[in-house]
DNA sequence: GTCTTGACGTTTA
DNA sequence: CTAAACGCCAAGA
């Protein structure tokens, strides 16, 4: 790890990174419900810049965490902005113009089934 | 030191 | 209904 980045913000990619490694697959979340679920409703811009800092440091299924409505905001910052829509759909997630199908169905919401 | 940018979300016009 | 502004917090220029 770089120390570049505050204690701080090590805590708080490591609280990001436990929350979306307990996502299951074929579920996705938001950036929202996950900074929600660590106490700062409003953070979810911090969230997103954790989830880019995660895409070279730990092995964390990023392609299951989207914007408030499904969209795949992300794409463009995987390798290929192909891959986190084929990632989704091989877990049998179904996109649609960069956006998730059943949404509302697939969600899952970190504050639910974590404590 | 200030200003801009950003994988967001809510509120207001 | 859509469009824009604000709030949030950290990093990079």
């Amino acid at each position: 790890m770089s120390k570049k980045y505050s204690p701080k913000t090590i805590e708080f990619f490591e609280r990001v990174y436990s929350v979306v490694q307990h996502v299951p697959a074929g579920r996705v979340t938001t950036y929202g419900a996950i900074a929600a679920h660590l106490g700062s409703p409003k953070s979810s811009r911090m969230v997103g810049w954790a989830m880019n800092a995660s895409h070279s440091r730990y092995e964390v299924p990023a392609h299951r965490v989207v914007n408030r409505i499904g969209l795949l905001t992300g794409a463009a910052q995987f390798d290929t902005p192909k891959l986190m829509q084929e990632l989704l759909e091989s877990e049998g997630i179904k996109i649609e113009n960069n956006q998730v199908i059943n949404f509302n169905q697939l969600f899952w919401d970190p504050n639910k089934y974590l404590s």
